[in-house]
RNA sequence: GGUUCCGUCGUCUAGUGGUCUAGGACGUCUGGUUCUCAUCCAGAAAAUCGCGGGUUCGACUCCCGCCGGAAUCACCA
């Protein structure tokens, strides 16, 4: 296969959000597959919607996830520089190429006077073509003044990697402006530029750029450039209706995700999984099996609903999956932040012995701080709730108080503390007293955890320890 | 309005003329695993394949029309 040179080319505008993120690992496992590589550009050229610190954020979260680019900021390469405010020289000496061949003019119309024309032909229910209201005699360009194209109306036969073949007639072609007033390159000249200029073999971005296409097509001729590779990704739709996901739909940021407790492997397996599958009934893919599998003309070509749920499913997935195959050693690794305050005083090993017993119950990391406390500290003793327990409602205070005592003498003689001799006292207990499980396993579980819900009894008694276990059946014992 | 794309269970999807009385996954519901919650396992409900015409012995799959949805038409990317 040949090697694909890709790109992940966002603006830095501060925020990342879930569909922003799977725009940049199709081109990654595209360049992996095909031992290419894949370039980080920085397109910051509108510099009134820069946002100070987005970059790093963007590379952040890159790393995070596991996309690593071979070019671009931070890693360098033949091309430098990667940020598109740092090429304006570059741009200025294309754009001459084309002032030179006649394929460019400098424009002296005035804003308000386009916005005059964009009206009237609104008004008229015509489209709106710039190059109808051409300047006869353009002057020479000055800085201060945009560049346009200069386009010739013609009909464009393309191929789209996801879309299939497209045609479009000559009515799209427009002289787009190449250089603004403010000397920066537009989007639609730089990257043909920098595509160019970095050897890009696969162009993949979103379907938004598909309409203009055309231009960026007739671009490539005026250069006489080979045309790369197109490849729109279609969107992912917010969950309701029928837009495209954006921060207004309460996306959430990918950032948010991550200090949630999603870990990235399962961010990464659900948005390549989002509008793309191998035809297999396959759902948890690694990364490296994601290399293998893609395939860029088994991405969907309609729009995909972001489904939370389904992530966090997924993510349930990745971390038993990870228990599983690495150990709890290795989950642990990943929850350093996302502990109760308490945890901070315990020993690793005892944070550890409580992630093994409850990690199948986590969706996320954060769950550990809900779920955990009562191994971290005494919880607070509530006989009602122990009294309104629907299995413990028909049995009388003085009964309960009789259990507990039972209990507290059987697990003070135990020989050994661990959970086959924990069991097998839970047993004897249930056959000297006579009592169904669900009597006495939902006593001694409130008694220990006043939670709503806890692990297997014997494991939640095993690693709270011997003293802690009793000294807290003693205090239920007292209160009742 | 012009241009372009899209249309299979609630959602993500499999499906390239017969093996589809449409398969999988999430979600939902039911049952099982000595208590709870979860995991896991088993099972259920859930799609007149947007609608209408063709072509064909036969169409979710090919053709046409319609309807519906989306993207775009910036000195934003």
């Amino acid at each position: 296969m040949k090697k694909a040179i890709t790109r992940f080319a966002p603006s830095p505008t501060g925020y990342i959000h879930i569909g922003n993120l799977r725009s940049a690992i199709y081109p990654y496992l595209t360049a992996q597959q095909t031992g290419g590589k894949m370039i980080l550009r920085i397109e910051d050229t509108d510099r009134e919607r820069y946002v100070e610190g987005a970059t790093e954020l963007i590379e952040d979260t890159l790393k995070w996830v596991g996309l690593d680019w071979d070019e671009g900021p931070l890693v360098g390469g033949p091309s430098e520089p990667y940020f598109q405010s740092e090429r304006r020289d570059i741009y200025m000496k294309w754009v001459q190429k084309l002032l030179d061949s006649g394929r460019a003019y400098a424009d002296p119309t005035p804003p308000e006077k386009i916005d005059e024309y964009r009206r009237e032909c609104n008004a008229a229910k015509k489209p709106f073509l710039y190059r109808n209201y051409r300047p006869e005699n353009p002057p020479k360009w000055e800085p201060g003044m945009p560049i346009r194209f200069k386009s010739e109306p013609k009909s464009y036969d393309w191929h789209d990697e996801v879309m299939g073949d497209m045609h479009t007639g000559p009515e799209v072609c427009d002289d787009i402006i190449l250089i603004k007033r403010d000397g920066y390159p537009t989007y639609n000249f730089a990257h043909i530029v920098d595509d160019a200029e970095m050897g890009i073999t696969h162009v993949m971005r979103g379907v938004e750029y598909l309409p203009s296409t055309p231009n960026y097509l007739a671009l490539y001729e005026a250069f006489g450039l080979d045309r790369p590779l197109l490849v729109s990704l279609p969107h992912i739709l917010a969950p309701s209706g029928n837009k495209k996901l954006g921060k207004r739909d309460g996306a959430k940021s990918v950032t948010e995700y991550r200090s949630d407790g999603v870990l990235p492997e399962a961010m990464l397996n659900y948005l390549a999984c989002l509008g793309w599958n191998d035809g297999t009934e396959k759902e948890i893919y690694t990364k490296d099996e994601l290399i293998k599998a893609f395939s860029l003309d088994r991405i969907q070509n309609s729009g995909a609903r972001y489904d939370e749920t389904k992530l966090l499913w997924m993510n349930g997935q990745w971390i038993r999956r990870i228990f599983d195959e690495q150990g709890a050693r290795a989950l642990y690794d990943r929850t350093v932040n996302f502990w109760p305050e308490e945890a901070a005083s315990y020993p690793e090993d005892y944070r550890v012995k409580v992630l093994s017993i409850i990690y199948d119950r986590l969706k996320t990391m954060s769950d550990l701080r809900t779920m955990t406390t009562y191994f971290f500290t005494d919880p607070e003793i509530n006989v009602d709730t122990i009294i309104n327990n629907k299995f413990l409602k028909k049995i009388s205070e003085s009964e309960i108080e009789d259990l507990l005592k039972k209990t507290i003498s059987e697990l003070t003689n135990l020989k050994e503390w661990n959970e086959e001799s924990i069991q097998d006292a839970l047993n004897k207990l249930l056959s000297d007293t006579n009592r169904k499980p669900a009597e006495l396993f939902s006593l001694i579980r409130i008694a220990v955890s006043f939670a709503p819900f806890s692990p297997a009894l014997n494991l939640t008694l095993d690693v709270l320890g011997r003293e802690t276990t009793l000294a807290r059946l003693n205090a239920v014992a007292r209160a009742i």
